[in-house]
DNA sequence: ACAGTGTGGGAGATCGATCTCCCACGGCTC
DNA sequence: GAGCCGTGGGAGATCGATCTCCCACACTGT
């Protein structure tokens, strides 16, 4: 029992297989609706079903995005990843996800993969600013991509990114409002534009020689190290501003087995706002990234034309999320 | 610029596209050494790649294999999805993941979507026991399809899961060992075979009386409400086994919040052994999948012939990971 | 030297849907 | 009533790679 083709629904409902396509494809030419009918009356009966691969050769495009992140170990990239799926599925269109498993090498890959006729076009959030752009710029020659979250130094397309600046001046308002004057910036991957530019806002609002500890990369791991060096120092700190929530919960679970109290003697927040932040007590204060509202411009841009994707970056407003871990009033 | 196709390759290696074909798309045929060299000299000169939708077309395979989970949100099946990503990277082909978000309904529209001449195979973690089994039916008449993870009722196809009865009696037997007699069980999501398989066996070792708390579904929040109602009947109880980490994640923190004692008071355990469980003091006991030799495994069915793909359920040993939750000396 | 054998290469058919013509037909104008 | 136009449908070309032949040539054994 082989598949049904087009050529056999047209010959279930007496048209040529041009009628057929008209009506199932959905082509923008009028079609006697009666004929239409039958068309879809037969292909519904048969079981008909469009293969992909064949208009997809024909039409020069496959209806599928795709897109690469740094790592999906980290919840909020899972989180980035299910917004823009959403879009895209609104829009009829399904979405590949790839891993770049933090490296620049695998991430030129998975682009390449990708790339290689499977889809329209391509959304990366580049594991780093300096070592991703030369692979984007490659695949940007090729088919439409448009960088998301992040940016990359000479990746030649369009970035739709968060207006880090400003989600750390929210943050540093929203804690020395409370009181906290001797704030410490946890940071990583100091390689990511996301990375850099929180730290870069961090200190040129606290001066240059403010408190900060960084480390290689973001993950929870990482956040148990810096946990152990706040400890260590947790009479010149009342407040650790941390860059990713994977950082957060490192630090807090950390600080916590050293008796450290949260908030009680150090305030710490977070940022993306992930699910993994309610599982603590306390709750951590974290930055909202408008996803939907990202994934709906990057969409734009990427179907839109070429010229509205020359290297540039776009940035959306931020939203602080308050939680016990720095307000202890705040409600659950 | 447009892209350079096979016939200008062969134009540049002074051949036909046949042979040009062989070279490239490695057909088992010989071909004098000296023109494959100038093939494939010629594509990389032009910086040629083949057009994945006419091979597809030709062809009728398209390297891909689907697979479709119920929540991405859930970190355990990240991590499944993972496993299996590697073994199919590993031999060569791509994985496109698609989330259920917990509905058969969309679940069923998921499988839809990737069967229609996008992918070669397919593997599927049903959403329920029973009401998935219709629409996985319904592929595995259209191209091979294998469960992972869980089984579904009337599916028509083979599974390959975690012996559930296996890990479940690992459990128990430590805990008891340990001198805990008094175990409830947090069960959650009866209609998935995981979840009701748990319960069964729990249920089969403790007696039809033994405690037990059965919520709606695999979820962090799920955790907090059991633990609550665990914490409220802490003389009762000396021990928990939770059938999920994110239940056991959101319990301990709960439970900790109602200054019960883990494991001095009460201990627990996971089951799926997530990153989630090293956030947490103490770190959680749980349950290893041997995931990697299962994703091996479901993707030889998948590839073989399809007598082997009858319905049944093959179970893989599960492996028990002492941490402190149980074992306040597990060394860290 | 010749039929037989084996090896490597090429011409053309093929996969299935869509797109580009072109044609038939009915209604309209003057 | 003849020419025009607009509408709807069909035949055939097309997308790009692979596969199925079949042919040319070199080498073998008698």
């Amino acid at each position: 029992m082989t598949a049904p083709r087009l050529l056999d629904v047209a010959a279930a409902a007496g048209v040529s297989r041009a009628t057929a396509s008209r009506v199932l494809a959905g082509t923008p030419r009028n079609v006697d609706p009666d004929l239409a009918r039958r068309v879809e009356e037969a292909a519904r009966r048969l079981g008909y079903r469009t293969n992909h691969s064949a208009r997809a050769l024909r039409t020069g495009t496959t209806g599928t995005v795709g897109v690469v992140v740094p790592s999906l170990a980290n919840p909020y990239f899972v989180q980035l990843a299910d917004a823009i799926a959403q879009q895209v599925r609104a829009a009829g269109g399904q979405l590949v996800v790839s891993d770049a498993a933090n490296s620049p090498a695998i991430e030129a890959e998975q682009i390449e993969t990708l790339l290689s006729g499977r889809v329209d076009g391509l959304l990366v959030v580049p594991v780093s600013a300096a070592a991703s752009g030369p692979a984007v710029r490659a695949a940007a020659g090729r088919a439409p991509v448009v960088l998301f979250d992040r940016w990359a130094h000479g990746s030649g397309t369009a970035a739709v990114t968060l207006d880090n600046a400003a989600a750390m001046r929210l943050l540093l308002d929203h804690l020395e409002g409370l009181g906290r004057h001797r704030i410490a910036l946890v940071a990583a991957d100091q390689a990511s534009s996301s990375g850099a530019e929180r730290l870069a806002a961090f200190t040129a609002a606290r001066g240059a020689g403010a408190a900060t500890v960084l480390l290689p990369s973001f993950t929870t791991d990482a956040g148990r190290t810096a946990g152990r060096r706040i400890a260590a120092r947790r009479a010149e700190v009342d407040a650790v501003v941390c860059g990713a929530d994977v950082l957060a919960v490192g630090l807090v679970s950390t600080l916590q087995r050293s008796a450290v109290s949260v908030p009680g003697e150090i305030a710490v927040t977070g940022f993306d706002d992930t699910e993994l932040l309610e599982l603590l007590d306390p709750p951590i204060t974290s930055i909202r990234h408008p996803l939907a509202d990202m994934a709906e411009r990057a969409l734009a841009l990427l179907q839109g034309p070429a010229a509205d994707r020359t290297e540039s970056v776009e940035r959306f407003a931020p939203q602080l999320v308050v939680r016990a871990s720095t307000d202890a009033d705040a409600h659950p």
